[in-house]
DNA sequence: GGTTGACTTACAGTTAGCTCTAAGGTCTAC
DNA sequence: GTAGACCTTAGAGCTAACTGTAAGTCAACC
């Protein structure tokens, strides 16, 4: 009835000690309890690991996941606050994609300068 | 007459205490000095520091930099390593747009769900 | 000639985000 | 009934990449 965390670690590619201290920071909202005091992740925790990895993974610290996932528990009246920290969160995905793409070019222009350069090199071996 | 370390600071957006650890850690080559011992950039440090920003801010840690800066005191025998650095990195860069654009989506989806949640919220206040 | 300001070095401190250890509880299988 | 696998917490330790401090050098101005 519900995950263990060993689960959930081998499901989301996060550690079991990732886990936990993302719930001691309140990055994961806390987690139910068996009879025995070990969490029982649902499928709605997975849900929520899922929109966390896919934050952090895009560059949002811990601390504004937390705020965000913190607004969960508000309820409605929360939600156009959410809705901007994702748009503005989506801007800086989106500048990031920008400049990523403006520094591959850059670096292709510095191996095409490589490639002559050796080019050379072996056309004066000769 | 070569830059100070204050005015490179201010043209690259890097401060001092960086760019001396950057030096520190063979990241930037060895900076020349001028007669009282201060640091004294020129152009080509200038350029070593945008490809260096570049590959930085485009997640290559400071200990790769450090490899690729180091192949280019070797000269031309290093050139083919250093392009083997450069594309497999621009490779990591590549994916890395690809997740985002992905992820960017995914946050798309997140918020044009929120927002009808929020419809929904204020259709049930009439 | 004293103070100000920019620089130097060596080294200590900070931050984020984990990662690990120690000490212990509980269940299952032999 | 004990070994092993699993879990728990509290708290210490680690790594990368800075960032700051202390003590000192040097040149330029009043």
């Amino acid at each position: 009835m519900g995950y263990s965390i060993k689960t959930i670690a081998q499901k989301t590619g996060l550690s079991q000690y990732t886990l936990r201290y993302y719930e001691r920071e309140g990055v994961l909202p806390e987690v139910s309890r068996d009879a025995n005091g070990n969490r029982c992740f649902h499928d709605e925790d997975l849900e929520l690991l899922s929109l966390i990895r896919c934050l952090k993974d895009t560059g949002m610290p811990i601390a504004e996941i937390k705020q965000f996932i913190t607004l969960s528990r508000e309820g409605r009246e929360a939600l156009s606050e959410q809705c901007k920290l994702l748009e503005a969160h989506k801007r800086q995905i989106e500048e990031k994609i920008q400049f990523f793409q403006s520094f591959a070019q850059k670096i292709d222009h510095k191996i095409a300068y490589f490639n002559s350069l050796e080019q050379e090199a072996k056309a004066e071996m000769k």
